[in-house]
RNA sequence: GUGGGUAUAGUUCAGUGGCAGAACGCCAGACUGUGGCUCUGGAUGUCGUGGGUUCGACCCCCACUACCCACCCCA
């Protein structure tokens, strides 16, 4: 037992039949996505480091501490090693392809999702893991094609309203704040310092360190004795300039007008460097201190910051591993029936060539079914057939064969037919 | 990275310093072409790993590892 070898510390197996779930949400999206007119796009695994160095920034705790990098080997002597990276969230790469294949010089905007794994090196919890997976979207653009208008904000979250009810979401809270363009924010950083300095020894270890490093965080803290100096601390919503708020008053207009419910959240603060403006987070109660189903918001300056054109644009990401678990936590599970409609039983030996033709004839015409063994007698067939969770069975024996008549019995009800070999299909179908 | 909890059969978990247990599940038979019920029988464990104490350790002590939860962070 001890030395085998298995998965490692944060990731694991998804088996059936919670795939079934996974595929749910999975289709869930795909669909509303493409009506809302979202295309997919799939970037790679792994990128240059440097992407999300500039990209996520430097010093968040992303990039800082949980990155899975390596030195990839130079290919020739000349070169240097290259730092390769697993990326931990799929924007910066969205971004980069943007770019790279001049997405820009269409004139229209791009709305694109990806689905697939982020890897983070943190301790895993209740969803929280190494390998994760996420569902995203990105709309962005020249400003001429609308990328910058609070349109776009309001419809990606009523999108995702949309989305949650469509997955069988229901108990969910969304968080919505803005965070200002980069100037507004350097301004608030700078109130939020001044204001810190006199309480801030009073505080906790982590927001002394943070009214330093990274002011913004102070707002995020837990600790019941600090939240008296963070309740007096100067608000965003005082240091936006004209443009953002106008910009944030419209996306919540149009957030009322089509009746999402929201709370203005002016402590949310999000963990990636790019944000600016609109940031929305939607949670849920049955997750655990992970409770965040799906973060996202506005990156008007990413583009820029990788070496892009200007392309302004907004975005989200979900979590898969987080939607199914708030999903079992409602339990609502309503995930489609996978399991085959007929199990073939050869009754007797010599029968499996016969089975064999008819499994095929059913699967042919798009009845799923599972075939059992003429080694079998006919109470572990019947065992069999309702493991595997098929609605008939249907006896391929010599009765069967020789008079052309074959029994089909529902295993629910117990009613038992004979049906003609060539009315099997019509039969099971109707 | 820090703290708390847990680790015994396929699963969920009891258990005692002296032969390793239950329930469910699994396999077989009663019952050789009609199941779900019932009855009878059966298989399965380096008791997480390594060390120590002891005549003797699954149990007590130490270390390690993994998992779970929380801090932190975030999806």
């Amino acid at each position: 037992m001890s030395n085998l070898i298995k998965a490692v510390r944060g990731t694991r197996d998804i088996l059936p039949p919670d795939t079934a779930l996974w595929q749910h949400v999975e289709k869930a999206c795909r669909d509303i996505f493409h009506l809302y007119n979202f295309h997919e796009i799939r970037t790679p695994v792994f990128e240059d480091t440097q992407l999300f160095a500039r990209g996520v920034g430097e010093e968040t705790d992303i990039v800082s501490k949980e990155m899975f990098t390596w030195e990839d080997r130079p290919r020739a002597q000349s070169e240097k090693a290259q730092s390769l990276t697993l990326r931990p969230e799929n924007t910066a790469g969205v971004v980069r392809a943007y770019i790279e294949h001049k997405m820009g010089d269409t004139g229209k905007l791009q709305k694109l999702y990806y689905i697939g794994p982020q890897f983070r090196r943190e301790r895993p919890q209740k969803g929280r893991y190494r390998q994760f997976y996420q569902i995203g979207a990105e709309v962005l653009g020249p400003v001429a094609a609308g990328s910058e208008s609070p349109a776009r904000d309001a419809e990606i979250i009523a999108m995702l309203a949309h989305l949650l009810r469509e997955v069988g979401i229901k108990e969910w809270t969304l968080h919505v704040n803005s965070v200002g363009n980069a100037d507004d924010r350097a301004r608030y950083n700078q109130a939020l310092r001044e204001a810190l300095a006199p309480v801030k020894d009073k505080m906790c270890g982590d927001c002394q360190r943070r009214a330093e490093t990274n002011p913004l965080r102070v707002l995020d803290c837990k600790h019941p004795e600090d939240q008296q100096y963070i309740d007096d601390l100067p608000k965003i919503s005082a240091y936006l300039g004209d443009e953002s708020r106008e910009h944030f008053n419209e996306v919540k207009k149009i957030l009322n007008h089509v009746g999402i419910q929201y709370h203005v959240n002016e402590r949310m603060v999000r963990g990636l460097d790019y944000y600016t403006r609109t940031t929305f987070e939607f949670t849920h109660g049955g997750l655990g201190a992970q409770s965040a189903l799906l973060g996202g918001g506005r990156y008007d300056g990413l583009s820029e910051m990788l070496g892009g054109p200007k392309a302004p644009g907004i975005g989200f990401a979900l979590g898969l591993d987080r939607f199914v678990l708030a999903l079992q936590a409602e339990e609502t599970v309503a995930a489609a029936n996978l399991n085959p409609a007929v199990f073939v039983a050869p009754l007797g030996p010599g029968m499996n060539a016969e089975a064999a033709v008819i499994a095929r004839d059913l699967r042919k015409h798009a009845i799923a079914a599972e075939l059992g063994d003429d080694g079998f007698r006919v109470k572990k067939s019947f065992e069999a057939a309702e493991r595997a969770g098929a609605k008939f069975i249907l006896f391929v024996g010599e009765n069967e064969v020789a008079s052309g008549q074959f029994a089909i019995k529902n295993l629910g009800s117990g009613e038992q037919v004979n049906v003609a070999r060539a009315e099997i299909v019509n039969w099971l179908k109707s």
